[in-house]
RNA sequence: GGGAGCGUAGCUCAGUUGGUUCAGAGCGUCUGCCUUACAAGCAGAGGGUCGGGGGUUCGAAUCCCUCCGCUCCCACCA
């Protein structure tokens, strides 16, 4: 067979992986080995392929195809998260396109629609990931949605009402007025932002609602809330504000007239030391209202427009009025001054609006004990994170952690299952039935009508921190007391979960919320934290940036195996990878090197008659040791997870190792046959380091596997045993590089020299050099090799290690010329020496160092005054000519 | 405001318990090669005061202090 002499992967990924889907070789069914279970972190149903999931889902693939090779029982279970608020958006805007208003639909007319967009668009991801090789089980491909697992999102609601855990309230939450929903904490992004700081002035009243021509100065940024005040606050132990105390002052405008009050939260040296009181629109001030029992005036509406409780600017929105309302100001005379002022304002995650505290009814889970055994999960090393940096900030979170409110008011997701009877009472239970059932213990003559279900959803991160458990179960979820079924029973807890740091919290910590409760287990062992892609100045990937490349662009243009080895090769645990196309570019020339290796070794005559040549034989002996120490190698670093570190192990080793020297040193001279013991040797070697190289590149090494040998149907290098190491010679190792050492040095006198690698040369040894490995050196040196005697002063000298090497010069060599290299060796010698034997010389050293590190420096001692020795011997020849 | 981390070659990064000739790797750069697997290649070379300063130690890239620069996370001073 004719290979090309560039690997197209065009030709080779799409087959292999329907042969793979074929042979079903990605499922997994409970059997007597021991399983690796990883689960996917659920992409959002509408999301598309992005380098960070090119990332994640490559680190996950290697983590996978490598535990498989390794004898596991491989179990990658994929599946998508259906992403409540970015999924409603989706749709509601695909309505809007149809003029259709969310508005007019009823909650079923809109899941219909819901559905079908996710039907037809939703999950492109899932066949996206295929393209990059990732080995999923997809006969267990999962939905957040999916019946049967809503069902267990229910029971967990059920469980956690029924335990006292969940409750309903009225309280300050973070509202997302384009998403019209409320979102946890962990959903606001907190960004600095350029406002105004507004000085207003506001009247004291003189008893009857009338102004004073007295007035204090209040700073805020938010004048568009004054109508909302209900108070303005002193620190009772401000003196400048002494004078105020019991006086009323009116709001500007409206002139409604609001207390003073006094309460040490406020801050005497910040802004002017008066701090409005808005209970209804600012957290704090929700706080303080509590404490002094003050009205709550709630002026704005969901949208985040004024409403008709505002008097004023009523319909505006918040920031038109905002401008409006500073106008007003000014025109009345309450404006004293306004000036620029940074500071952090929320904005919502997923809609990017600017979150307005808003007092509204919610449900929340109480966290309190949930995150107490979730911290300690992590602080007993139970679950381990990777790199363990993270351990401060997850325990930071955790110490500090507030309840979590998970009702959203959206339609997609699971329905809060509260059913509230018409006197307001409310009973929780899996469905209508049930809900009835408890109802009528209340009241017997309650029927199903008189029954509402809450309109609320549940918050998405709800449903996937059962992923781990319901993904195998969907019964287990709710149902501590419940046996587990087979499967979660064989794969439960999964091993490694690769994910971003920003999701520590959302997902990974409530995981192991759910698994402490529901399993009495830890959801996973490891978690391997990926950094964030970035482009190659640093800067987050962003549509708007357009830094962002299609991985699926870069798959066509380089295929996945260099896309999935680009990735990896920037990619040390738990730091930011700095993307750039040229890595893509090493990776495809990776590629291109093993399948030329491959060219060069199946292009190989065995010749049975032939002897294996003394080069070759030593090669044979110190590639079957070097292969073992870099398997041993690369395991410590799977063990660590320091997957890029393994990755450049092989890389390596392929490239320099095998190719650059073993290949070299067996090569047959052109037209000759290979003799049978070096050939074999050499297909079993090439067989080693595409297992090796398998789990970073999938395709190229089932292409070349496959095509290395006969095949049986159904075989595939995926599901081949992982090399091991054996028992090695490290000495034979260090000779052989000496070997390579003095083959370095010919082609350097070579290169300085102006000699073609075709003329034949000869090398004159004088010291100790391991005779054995020296016919590899005659071979790739291209020397004929003797000993060093006599005058060896006209030769091109060189050292390997302490041993002197000579490549004797036809013509005359400039003495001059090598009196300088030789007198700069010469000096760097001695001033080495001189630092040794200072170091000798100290007794403290000698005392104190441990016995191993005098020793090397006794044995540098040694070596330095033997090159020495040479040196001066050398120079002392030259200087003679 | 609180916390965490980083700074090593032109770039991206390793460097474990302070101790092998420890100052490294990959990429890039430079030089020479179309050598019959591969120019997406081969052979070779150069390149760093380990951010600055101070300290501990027989010995510091590594530990401590300090200064400078950068990043991330958390946070209710309007």
């Amino acid at each position: 067979m004719e290979l090309p002499a560039k690997y197209d992967p065009a030709l080779t990924e799409d087959k292999w992986y329907a042969y793979w889907l074929e042979n079903k070789f990605f499922h997994s069914e409970p059997d007597g080995r021991e399983p690796y279970t990883v689960v996917i972190p659920p992409p959002n149903v509408t999301g598309i392929l992005h380098m960070g999931h090119v990332l994640n889902n490559t680190l996950n693939d290697v983590l996978v195809r490598k535990a498989r090779m390794d004898g596991k029982n491989a179990c990658w279970v994929p599946g998508t998260d259906h992403a409540s608020i970015a999924t409603e958006n989706k749709v509601v805007q695909k309505l809007a396109a149809e003029g259709i208003k969310k508005e007019d639909l009823t909650r079923e007319e809109f899941l219909a629609h819901a559905w079908e967009w996710k039907e037809k668009h939703g999950g492109i991801i899932l066949s996206q990931l295929r393209k990059l090789g990732a080995s999923c089980d997809w006969d267990r491909t999962k939905f957040t949605m999916d019946p049967d697992l809503s069902e267990a999102v229910i029971s967990t609601f059920v469980y956690f009402y029924n335990k006292g855990y969940i409750y309903r309230g009225v309280r300050m939450v973070n509202w997302d007025p384009v998403g019209l929903t409320a979102v946890s904490d962990e959903e606001v992004v907190h960004k600095d932002t350029v406002s105004k700081f507004y000085h207003l002035r506001y009247f004291i009243s003189d008893g009857n609602g009338n102004p004073t021509d007295k007035y204090i100065i209040i700073a805020t940024t938010r004048p568009e809330t004054i109508m909302a005040d209900a108070a303005i606050c002193i620190n009772p132990e401000d003196e400048r504000y002494h004078w105020l105390k019991g006086k009323k002052v009116l709001i500007p405008l409206i002139n409604k007239e609001i207390p003073i009050i006094e309460d040490g939260y406020v801050a005497m040296d910040f802004g002017t030391g008066c701090l409005k009181v808005t209970p209804a629109h600012d957290v704090n001030d929700y706080e303080i209202g509590i404490r002094h029992n003050l009205p709550v005036l709630d002026i704005i509406d969901d949208h985040g427009r004024l409403n008709e409780k505002a008097q004023i600017l009523v319909g505006e929105d918040r920031f038109d009025a905002r401008k409006k309302i500073v106008a007003m100001l000014q025109e009345a005379g309450n404006l004293e001054k306004m000036e620029d002022y940074t500071s952090p304002v929320g904005y919502s995650e997923r809609t990017n609006a600017v979150i307005e505290p808003k007092l509204s009814m919610q449900w929340f889970l109480k966290m309190g004990d949930l995150a107490k055994d979730a911290l300690e999960a992590v602080e007993s090393g139970n679950v381990k994170l990777i790199p363990d940096k993270y351990r401060n900030t997850y325990r930071h979170w955790m110490e500090n952690v507030r309840d979590w409110c998970i009702s959203r008011q959206l339609w997609w997701g699971q329905r809060i299952p509260a059913y509230y009877l018409p006197d307001g009472q409310v009973v929780v239970a899996e469905n209508a039935e049930k809900a009835l059932e408890l109802a009528q213990q209340i009241d017997a003559n309650l029927t199903a009508a008189d029954l509402r279900q809450d309109d609320d959803v549940l918050d998405t991160w709800f449903s996937s921190w059962l992923w781990p458990i319901s993904v195998f179960d969907t019964n287990k979820a709710g149902h501590p007391e419940a046996q587990p079924n087979a499967d979660l029973a064989y794969y439960y807890p999964t091993n490694d979960l690769v994910t971003g740091p920003d999701i520590l919290f959302f997902w990974v910590a409530r995981m192991i919320m759910a698994g402490n409760e529901f399993m009495n287990d830890v959801p996973f062992r490891n978690v391997y934290l990926t950094g964030i892609v970035r482009d190659k100045l640093g800067r987050k990937m962003s549509k708007t940036l357009g830094n962002s490349p299609d991985p699926l662009d870069l798959i066509e243009k380089y295929g996945a195996d260099a896309v999935r080895l680009g990735m990896l090769l920037c990619s040390s645990a738990g730091n930011d990878i700095l993307y750039d196309e040229s890595q893509i570019e090493q990776g495809r020339n990776f590629n291109n090197k093993v399948w030329n290796a491959f060219r060069l070794v199946t292009g190989w005559n065995v010749d049975d008659a032939a002897q294996q040549p003394e080069a070759s034989a030593v090669a044979v002996k110190w590639f079957d040791a070097k292969l073992s120490q870099i398997i041993e190698t690369v395991e410590g670093h799977f063990s660590k997870f320091r997957i890029s570190d393994a990755l450049m192990a092989i890389y390596k080793l392929f490239w320099d190792d095998f190719c650059a020297w073993y290949l070299e040193a067996v090569k047959p001279a052109y037209g000759a046959g290979i003799d049978r013991a070096t050939y074999d040797a050499t297909i079993g070697f090439f067989d080693s380091l595409l297992k090796m190289i398998h789990p970073i590149m999938p395709f190229i090494t089932e292409e070349l596997w496959q095509n290395m040998a006969e095949r049986k149907a159904g075989e595939t290098i995926m599901n081949q045993r992982y090399p091991q190491a054996k028992p090695y010679d490290t000495d034979f190792i260090t000779k052989f590089e000496m070997a390579c050492e003095a083959v370095a040095g010919v082609r350097n006198v070579r290169q300085s020299k102006n000699i073609s690698p075709r003329e034949a040369l000869e090398l004159k040894v004088k010291g100790d050099f391991p005779a054995e490995v020296l016919p590899v050196a005659v071979k790739l040196a291209n020397v004929t090799v003797g000993e060093a005697e006599g005058d060896m002063s006209t030769a091109q000298r060189f050292m390997v290690r302490t041993v002197e090497m000579f490549v004797p010069m036809t013509g005359l060599i400039n003495v001059e010329e090598e009196v300088a290299k030789l007198e700069a060796e010469l000096a760097y010698q001695q001033k080495f020496l001189e630092s040794v034997r200072k170091k000798l010389s100290n007794e403290r050293f000698v005392a104190n160092a441990p016995e191993a590190v005098v020793a090397v420096e006794r044995k540098k001692e040694a070596d330095s005054l033997s090159k020495i020795e040479s040196i001066t011997a050398s120079l002392k020849a030259l200087r003679k000519n």
